[in-house]
DNA sequence: ACCGTCGCCATTTTT
DNA sequence: TGGCGACGGT
């Protein structure tokens, strides 16, 4: 049955009991062998599907999995647990929160709704937005919740620090905003199933004795309340598998935590570990380019990828002279291949580590026609014409949300002013009552004025109104709250081309719900609301589209593409300045590349500039160790080693560009030369300074007559210099 | 209540 | 450079 499973994945599929930790390298597999697993535990072993538990961390992942085991099973897969971690907390929560003072219908705040909330607080307690912002707070709260810090044990551990303790009071007082609001944000629908269990130990060994099997993917990405969940579903029956890599741990920054997979073995003793190192994806030399670079991480289990695949072409290192001539190389590389080789546009996957780089290759693209996408950046739900709507969705389900209500009730305009809206939080703030509610009493108080009580009443109305109406299907109900707020009869009226595309954009809203009503099992609004808020940009990636798409590294993962091409690899931007400051930090970025390089199937292109603009200025940058860190024999270099000024007048006679473009770039040109024949002042060189040391520089910012250094010294961290000022010593 | 201007600030983001 | 939020003038 498992005959078209090699030896490593059988042994993953076979071995049920107790603890297992897979590794699985990129490309290696895994999923097939988690969802023969899954097969095999049911069809084999007669267990319940109901009875177990996979967890992933994107919905497209899950899906995925689903979609699989569907296939080997039948459609006995709809009763298993097989969901996001947030989804499977969610479905929780909705069923035990009252155990922890919510009601049920409570609802998810994203992080603008959390932003809203925070800036609510600072402004309640006081504190001073410019030495202490909303956006330290929102990190640091977020930090808590990662590592189940609850909001009077951050206050304790904090006593004597001054800053730390006014964002603990922040905390305590966001904490008890969320729960007037019977909302929870994203960490919360973690953390507060993790609370819950605590507590409720009935409900935890309910949990337990349902789930006899629990799996988790990507488990190198796990943070400490992930950990703990997970940790106490498996307690009972101590059949966990999880499977993960940790040299594709890249969510560090975001709380992940790589000792968890790092110390699998210690947390459940008699743990099986199952390696699979075949890797079915790439040609060899993109593997052992991938291989060569990674070892030079010291934080990690040992294990090397193998392949049987042929070597293919070497890595293609591009040299571009600036990031303009970049992006018209790679657009230039694709029309190439898809002309010559016969390759599709979407073989082709641009990937970079900031979103920011995006926008040049888009340029290039339009340029010579070549259709793209882009994932990431804006979100569709993150539109303000959506979030408008589902504003309007989220209060009228949930009617304790003051964040939504504020956000909606002067939208479209009905002369309810931030002046009003604060006579009204005072209001409500007294009777210790939603806002909403407030309104129904807000009669009887002199404060308001008639023309305050008839708007606010006025859009009570409509709000009853429409409450009456949820009981339609949720499209019907988005094109209700449409045409009855006047939202969409304003843009219509908006002579601003902007207010068009809003205007499609709501009609897509519309469709997408139609689409959720149509193939949906739960029709119901809240299921609507989850699924809208716990969507991801690449959940909505479809493979089959035929153009060139561009994202960053981090969304890539779990992708593979046939042509791959890396760009701005450059110390400074991959990896970034701050990770020369600390070493997880640069092992963390060299993981990040370690996943960029294995989406590659049959070619993979590395390029860097060694010009670019950066926030306005032009900026020049060494290659990126993590080329260097390429074994020689695996990788070509393709760019022409002209001198900078040569390629630049050329490229000035090809394109010819405009006159004014044209003198700006020559000085530009000029200036580069000067400072470089002046003191080899360029990114990669060493150097000696009076008082840092030896160092390294990273970047060099050129503004006009002087030039700024970024030097990475050995022993004292990051610094800039005036090249003119400094006293250093080039070696 | 609304509009314009000024100044600040820049990673990565599975949910 | 450019996008966004805070502020001040009408």
């Amino acid at each position: 049955m498992y005959d078209n499973l090699n030896n490593e994945q059988k042994e993953a599929v076979l071995t049920t009991q107790g603890p297992v930790l897979i590794l699985a390298g990129a490309g290696s597999g895994k999923t097939t062998a988690i969802v023969n697993r899954i097969a095999h535990l049911i069809k084999d072993l007669g267990v319940y599907p109901s009875q177990i538990l996979a967890i992933t961390f994107t919905n497209k992942a899950s899906q995925e999995m689903k979609n699989r085991v569907k296939n080997l099973i039948g459609e006995d897969a709809i009763n298993m647990w097989v969901t996001t971690f947030h989804a499977s907390c969610v479905r929780i929560l909705r069923r035990e929160i009252d155990k922890l003072g919510y009601t049920k219908n409570f609802i998810i705040y994203d992080t603008y709704d959390q932003k809203t909330l925070i800036k609510d607080c600072i402004k309640e307690l006081g504190i001073n937005d410019k030495e202490i912002t909303d956006k330290e707070i929102k990190n640091k709260i977020g930090e808590a919740k990662d590592n189940l810090i609850s909001p009077d044990e951050f206050k304790n551990i904090n006593q004597g620090n001054y800053r730390n303790n006014k964002i603990a009071d922040a905390y305590l007082l966001y904490q008890k905003k969320l729960k007037l609001n019977n909302a929870v944000d994203f960490d919360d629908i973690i953390c507060k199933t993790v609370e819950l269990f605590i507590k409720n130990p009935e409900v935890l060994s309910f949990y337990q004795r349902k789930f006899k099997y629990v799996m988790v993917d990507e488990y190198q990405d796990t943070n400490k309340a992930q950990y703990e969940l997970v940790y106490l579903l498996a307690k009972e029956h101590k059949n966990i598998c999880v499977v993960g890599d940790d040299d594709q741990c890249i969510y560090e920054w975001r709380g992940a935590n790589i000792r968890n997979i790092l110390d699998f073995e210690k947390d459940y003793p008699g743990t099986k570990i199952i390696k699979l190192e075949q890797n079915y994806r790439s040609k060899s030399n993109i593997l052992n380019a991938a291989n060569g670079m990674i070892v030079k991480n010291h934080n990690r289990k040992d294990k090397t990828l193998r392949t049987e695949k042929e070597a293919g072409d070497k890595i293609k290192i591009y040299k571009a002279y600036s990031d303009i001539n970049e992006g018209s190389f790679i657009a230039g590389q694709i029309k190439k291949l898809i002309d010559q080789d016969g390759k599709n546009l979407k073989d082709f996957a641009i990937l970079y580590r900031t979103n920011a780089q995006s926008r040049i290759f888009e340029d290039s693209f339009n340029r010579i026609g070549i259709p793209y996408r882009i994932l990431g950046g804006l979100k569709f739900y993150d539109r303000k014409e959506i979030k408008d709507i589902l504003s309007y969705v989220k209060f009228l389900y949930n009617s304790s949300d003051d964040v939504s209500l504020r956000r909606i009730i002067n939208v479209p305009k009905r002369s309810i002013g931030d002046t009003t809206v604060a006579k009204l939080q005072e209001f409500a703030s007294n009777l210790d009552i939603p806002l909403f509610e407030a309104i129904d009493f807000i009669n009887q108080d002199e404060k308001f004025s008639s023309r305050n009580t008839t708007a606010l009443n006025k859009f009570y109305q409509m709000i009853l109104n429409l409450k009456s109406k949820t009981e339609l299907s949720v499209p019907e109900l988005i094109t209700e709250i449409l045409k009855d707020t006047g939202y969409l009869e304003e843009l219509k009226k908006s002579p601003d081309v902007e207010d068009r595309s809003r205007i499609e954009n709501l009609e897509e809203l519309v469709s997408a719900a139609a689409q959720f009503d149509e193939s949906s099992e739960d029709k119901s609004l809240e299921a609507f609301l989850e699924k809208v808020t716990l969507v991801s940009d690449i959940d909505n990636y479809d493979e089959t589209a035929d153009t060139v798409v561009l994202m960053t590294v981090h969304s890539a993962k779990g992708l593979e593409f046939p042509v791959v091409f890396m760009v701005g690899m450059e110390n400074g931007l991959f990896p970034g300045t701050s990770s020369f400051d600390n070493i997880e930090e640069m092992e963390e970025s060299r993981r990040l590349c370690y996943v960029g390089i294995t989406r590659a199937k049959e070619l993979l292109y590395m390029s860097h500039a060694t010009t670019r603009t950066v926030f306005g200025r032009t900026s020049s940058y060494a290659i990126s160790d993590f080329i260097e860190e390429i074994p020689k024999d695996l990788k070509i270099y393709i760019g022409e080693e002209t001198p900078v000024y040569h390629k630049m007048v050329k490229e000035d006679s090809v394109h010819s560009l405009r006159s004014l473009y044209k003198t700006d770039l020559k000085d530009k040109v000029e200036t580069v030369i000067k400072h470089k024949d002046d003191g080899k002042a360029i990114p990669g060189q060493k150097v000696k300074h009076i008082k840092f040391g030896v160092g390294t520089i990273i970047k060099a910012d050129s503004d006009g007559n002087c030039v700024k250094l970024t030097i990475a010294f050995d022993n004292m961290g990051i610094k800039t210099l005036m090249l003119d000022i400094a006293p250093l010593e080039f070696i």
